[in-house]
RNA sequence: GGGCCCGUGGUCCAGUGGUUAAGACGCCAGCUUUACACGCUAGAAACAGGAGUUCGAUUCUCCUCGGGCCCACCA
């Protein structure tokens, strides 16, 4: 297919409006979708490509059935690594201002290039519904979502312990960090007990200055007797407290260790636990604070100079190496740091219990998804830190009052406000008098941003009308990878602000990997990117393959094998569709189906083909495209294509006058059997179908319906061939006897295989023997065996035992 | 350490308390058959291992082994 196919095509079905979203049609029940707006950072990928295909194809489907379809497309544009980008191009130390229009320029040049992708995969998204996060649109909504969640009481700014990135200046989430394996020193240092010394060991001897306790197992019986003392630490000579805590392993080190404020989570943790005071060891750039002539030093200097010091002082017992993973920001690779400062947080531990009711209120696919967003919610330490000190992000819309930190949120038509820009919205504060209000300089955390998307698709909070039916969203598609992320947030913030869950189904996709099953990355080169696929397969090629991937929620190693496998299916149906055109072309075929014409095959597969539009109806109803494409190939291809048209061709190309009625009805079937087909490959293979279709009609495929399926209606008796049979005396359907003549002429087949002779070529005869109850059946269809297998005589004779002999 | 998922022909991937266990790629043997050799016909080839429940297990339960993902810990 040309590229001037797929435009006449979208051309066409734009032109008449056939995706666009009414939100004035009350009358169609509406199937609204969420999907995952892309970070506009490069290229679309391929497991892009996968869930766009994915997701398309139920929209499509969807419209066929009759529903009003929501199906916009947002993006998700800020973000720390377009500022990365940004920085690259046009180098650090631009004017906030300036900084901003430059990113917002290169994520809309990265939107347009996905965007493009995307159409050119056939994705029928309304472009009218399209929403951006860096547009001030969205942005005013974002920030309504916070002052709502601040009137509630969910917003808090408050001093907390933060994982912060001293390179990026900032602080991020957890599932911003990654682990990193590395090489360091475990060092044994001395602290004195009871004027006895006690041997600890710590990776990290420049904490020693925020040292507040020492801590051993209460089940070591070497140190039980020491806790409750009084400890001194090298070089500052601080006095601490011993402490027992089930949380140290006897095994490690010598069993005894440093608590400090804050050198990793575990110390957070006990000083929690036993109340110990904080000594702010690290400040925001990276260098010791309150270490007294330590103090200003980065990290790494700072630990060489402690370690030189207690050397000096002879209280470095020794130094070993050892292997260890520390954290680091997933974005620039710099180590973590667990500082303490004010931020902004979203109240979450407190909701997790709300957030595993909805979510069992929500229907999973697969299941085991809803596990691990319970499990997650179980695993909430902390409340979600939604600040971050950039520049390109949704300003958090808060003032606050630098005396007694009372926060001042905007009035609602300012909306969206930039309070780090912007005048505040009262001159003194309403608590304590204060006239220093000060804006927040801050941005939003980016799922602050996409956490909403449910509602936003929805129009809150504009259109209210529309928002009360399209909220909770029917269905969302995305990541497996972002559930305790996108999904857990999603699910807290809309309950927070709508009070329901945010849609009645999660469908969840699993990951692309590369062609030996490792996942794809930039750096190993393993990708292969939809735009090369793109330029080598048509676009139908490529989204049968994501129908075709297995079953949602698993991962799949990509291969060409399989979309060379779609692409063939591709070829199959327009090169029979061809022959059939070639057939009916010029005929006079009758719009309903000629009754008593129809021979034993014509019944055959056309019962086969309800049975089956109803096996592919109701795949897709459970959104399963596998199995519905799976069904619908081996239907078009082995038995419509390998039996039925082959079996009918003796029929259509006979030019004598007393066949022509069984040609007609040969024809009839041809052309209705294909005609079906189209109707359930089209969410799937719009283009191809759109074409084959259109060479039979003016109307657009996507105007009409799903082919009708009608429940086999028992006892009602079948003719065929002008002989009237009826189920109640023999145990057999048209699908039976379909089966039992097509294993006849397997099996004529099958000696003319052995015989090495060419299947068309004539053979003498054909000895059929049946059971009883397929006699007649078989009998009526003597002469189609004969012509089908090109066969001098056929006797047919009752036995118990099937066999078909031939004559050579 | 905790949780979750998965082990089906050489490869990928369906499926089921009773099936001749589907299909695709690959392989082997044939076939110019008036749509298609990106085709057609035929063929070889699989339920990781063990125990249990059951009349019957590939399917349910447990264990072992193997693979993957997530989380926690790593002073």
């Amino acid at each position: 297919m040309t590229p001037e196919l797929y435009e006449k095509w979208n051309n066409l079905w734009n032109e008449k409006k056939l995706f666009l979203f009414d939100g004035k049609d009350t009358k169609r029940k509406l199937f609204v979708i969420d999907t995952p707006p892309p970070f506009t950072s490069g290229e679309m990928h391929i497991g892009q490509a996968f869930w766009v295909c994915y997701i398309d194809a139920i929209a499509r489907y969807m419209r066929f059935k009759g529903f009003s379809v929501l199906y916009p497309q947002g993006w998700d544009t800020h973000g720390f690594p377009i500022e990365l980008a940004v920085e690259k191009l046009h180098g650090k130390g631009l004017p906030r201002q300036e900084f901003y229009s430059k990113c917002e320029e290169f994520a809309r040049e990265k939107l347009d290039l996905m965007k493009r992708q995307m159409l050119g995969l056939g994705a029928s998204f309304d472009p009218g519904r399209e929403y951006v996060t860096m547009t001030k649109d969205y942005m005013r909504r974002v920030q309504l979502s916070l002052i709502i969640m601040n009137d509630k009481g969910m917003l808090y700014r408050g001093r907390h312990p933060v994982e912060w990135c001293s390179y990026c200046g900032t602080s991020i989430a957890r599932e911003e960090t990654v682990e990193k394996e590395s090489e360091t020193a475990l060092n044994y240092i001395d602290f004195m007990v009871d004027g006895k010394p006690l041997t600890i060991a710590t990776t990290r001897p420049e904490m020693l200055h925020a040292c507040v306790a020492l801590a051993v197992n209460p089940k070591d019986d070497r140190y039980r007797g020491l806790i409750g003392k009084a400890a001194i630490t090298p070089i500052f000579s601080r006095k601490v407290t011993v402490i027992g805590d089930d949380s140290v392993e006897k095994e490690f080190g010598t069993g005894a260790e440093m608590v400090c404020t804050f050198g990793d989570k575990a110390d957070v943790t006990m000083a929690y636990k036993h109340k110990l005071e904080t000594i702010d060891a690290i400040d925001e750039s990276g260098k010791l604070k309150n270490a007294g002539k330590f103090t200003g030093m980065p990290v790494k200097d700072a630990r060489k100079a402690v370690i030189a010091e207690l050397q000096a002082q002879d209280n470095l017992k020794k130094s070993e190496q050892t292997r260890h993973t520390v954290k680091v920001h997933d974005r620039c690779g710099t180590k973590i740091e667990l500082l303490s400062s004010i931020q902004w947080f979203i109240r979450s531990k407190e909701f997790a219990g709300k957030i595993k009711e909805l979510a069992n209120d929500i229907s999973w696919a697969p299941e085991f998804a809803r596990q691990r967003l319970i499990d997650w919610s179980d695993f909430i330490e902390w409340d979600w830190n939604i600040s971050r000190k950039r520049v390109f992000g949704t300003p958090i819309p808060f003032w606050y009052c630098a005396k007694c930190g009372h926060v001042v949120p905007p009035f609602e038509e300012d909306l969206p406000v930039d309070p780090a820009v912007d005048k505040a919205p009262a001159k003194s504060c309403e608590k304590c008098g204060s006239h220093e209000i000060v804006g927040e300089r801050d941005t939003c955390d980016v799922w602050v941003d996409s956490s909403i998307t449910p509602m936003v698709v929805a129009g809150w909070p504009d259109d209210m009308e529309l928002f009360k039916r399209a909220f909770p969203a029917t269905m969302r598609i995305q990541g497996l990878d972002i559930v305790r992320t996108w999904a857990f947030y999603t699910i807290l913030r809309c309950w927070a602000l709508a009070d329901d869950k945010p849609w009645r189904q999660l469908l969840l996709h699993g990951m692309i990997l590369d062609t030996t099953g490792k996942e794809m990355h930039k750096s190993t080169g393993n990708g292969v990117s939809p735009e090369e696929l793109m330029t080598k397969y048509p676009v139908d090629a490529i989204r049968l393959w994501a129908a075709l991937s297995g079953g949602i929620g698993k991962d799949k190693p990509f291969s060409y094998e399989e979309i060379n496998f779609a692409n063939s299916f591709i070829v199959k149906l327009t090169n029979s569709s061809k022959f059939v055109k070639g057939l009916v072309a010029g005929k006079d075929i009758p719009h309903d189906a000629p009754h008593k014409d129809l021979g034993a095959f014509d019944l055959w597969i056309l019962d086969r083909l309800n049975t089956v539009v109803g096996e592919v109806e109701d795949a897709y109803e459970r959104m399963n495209l596998y199995e519905a494409m799976t069904k619908l190939i081996n239907f078009y291809w082995h038995e419509f294509c390998d039996y039925y048209i082959e079996n009918v061709k003796y029929r259509v190309y006979s030019k004598e006058a007393k066949d022509q009625a069984g040609a007609t009805a040969a024809l009839y079937t041809l052309r209705h059997v294909l005609l079906s087909c189209l109707r359930l490959v089209a969410p799937v293979m719009p283009y191809t179908a759109e074409e084959i279709n259109a060479e039979y009609s003016q109307v657009s495929l996507f105007e009409g319906g799903l082919p009708p399926h009608r429940p086999r209606e028992p006892g009602s008796g079948y003719i065929i061939n002008g002989v009237v049979f009826r189920s109640a005396v023999m145990d057999f359907d048209y699908t039976k006897v379909g089966a039992v003549l097509n294993d006849i002429i397997a099996d004529v087949r099958k000696a003319k295989a052995a015989k090495r002779i060419s299947l068309n070529k004539e053979i003498t005869s054909i000895n059929i023997k049946v059971p009883e109850e397929y006699y007649t059946a078989v009998l009526a269809s003597k002469d189609e065996i004969s012509q089908i297998c090109k066969s001098g005589s056929v006797s047919v004779s009752k036995d118990r035992e099937y066999s078909v002999t031939v004559d050579v």
